[in-house]
DNA sequence: AAGTGGTCTAGACCACGAT
DNA sequence: TCGTGGTCTAGACCACTTG
């Protein structure tokens, strides 16, 4: 039997990837985007099992061995969740295992209590010149601010001042967030389906003004932890743009570097 | 030909990996343990190349691709690097390319400069309760403490409090590290065959007291982000715990989350 | 028992780097 | 040209989940 046919895949969609330009991509990674495409659809939605792998490497005329490849890396960016023997599933926000998978705060004492959310409010104006730019948006064009707090153990612990792409989440109001139970990416997810893949973050300490000092219950001038957000959702589209102030009396934030 | 030996590797050092309890693991966890214990052993020195994976098949009498899945999660752990057509490597710190790889701080205006450093101190005595506890020493023992700046620019930026575990250290000093050109890891794996792996890092905002203050030229109660880090060798000892202090008025700390 | 992902093998060819 | 890692295939059996 011939092996590997030459990256051909001539009759099938990914021909339209091969076709542009002479750049060589292997085929699991024309497989992958295939199957990124799809998740983007819509054609498997969060939480649901994909098509096994058989069936994949049936739909798209490769080996499983590719497939198994592709998805390999996709769950290793997150997108997908293998479970041996019963299949691999669209990630997604609303599991319980993984709720707060973005909010890397800590008690210091290890205890993960639940977080109470109190939403300050919820308002559609022209975004700034800054969140226009992290958004890719026009300025002057809509977006959604929101701005909340965050309590454990009764305790103020971040202050969060959220902008959202205004296209992307029409509808949206302070009495459905307060209304919904779970994250806010699960609501995101459910009832816009927006789904959030990856954000990068800049950190810095700064002195608490009189707004965050009052809401967070520290006095002005308190250092806190200030955490800039920018989340994208498929094809590193960015879609909300966030400034947290975290109190870090009783909370640190982790991170794992290798 | 016969697919799959049941998980035997009989006559081989893996065999004693094997015979520890009746846990399945799968062969490629095997080898991979086997690699890492040559790594540990110093059989590969940082820099150098691994054999191929040709040779490393015949040796533990395993397929190609069994070495290639165990490979690919030591380079996945930055253990090991791949380059295509020369072979694969022993990750070092040494490397121009990723000099202090750990280090997440980024200036805001995104030109990286170069690094200037200057020590403080660099004492031997006995490690306090904390550091103790951290680098798992008997509280009393022996431990390493240096104290140094960090300067971008000529602006002082970050004021490092290290502790090290005392008995892999020997024979370190103040001069010995002022010599030495390059980043401090890249010295204690050349100079103490000591390489660090990953780290855990607890980050917090705190005011700056006198002595910080004044090291890193803002005024007291300044907030600073405090970054304390835990370092790991091979086998995920700790050898190393440190508390940083970073002026992040034009610096930030860049995380990526998904 | 059937279906899924997980492991393992053997062998082929491709892309890259050094010679 | 040769040796290295990188891709791809085809087929086998194992481990886990569900019916």
């Amino acid at each position: 039997m011939a092996t590997q046919p030459p990256s051909s895949l001539s009759d099938l969609s990914a021909a339209a990837i091969e076709a542009s330009g002479p750049a060589f991509s292997p085929l699991y990674q024309q497989i992958k985007a295939l199957i990124t495409r799809s998740l983007q659809s819509g054609e498997w939605k969060p939480g649901e099992a994909i098509p096994s792998e058989v069936d994949l490497a049936a739909r798209f005329k490769v080996s499983q061995g590719t497939v198994r490849k592709a998805i390999d890396e996709l769950a290793a960016e997150n997108l997908l969740v293998r479970r041996q023997g019963k299949g691999t599933f669209v990630a997604t926000h609303t599991e319980e295992k993984v709720q707060y998978r973005f909010l890397r705060l800590m008690p210091d004492d290890g205890e993960v209590g639940p977080v109470e959310r109190r939403f300050i409010d919820c308002r559609r104006l022209r975004a700034p010149a800054d969140v226009a730019r992290a958004l890719e948006l026009r300025s002057g064009d809509a977006a959604l601010q929101i701005r909340r707090v965050l309590s454990f153990k009764e305790q103020p612990v971040v202050f969060d001042d959220i902008w959202l792409h205004g296209g992307l989440f029409k509808g949206l109001t302070a009495e459905r967030l307060s209304d919904y139970r779970g994250p806010m990416y699960a609501l995101f997810e459910t009832e816009f389906g927006v789904r959030m893949i990856r954000a990068e973050e800049k950190l810095r300490a700064v002195a608490a003004d009189a707004t965050s000092a009052s809401l967070l219950n520290v006095s002005e001038g308190s250092p806190l932890l200030s955490v800039e957000r920018l989340s994208h959702t498929y094809g590193d589209k960015p879609v909300e743009f966030r400034r947290g102030l975290y109190n870090t009396a009783a909370h640190f934030y982790r991170n794992e570097v290798s």
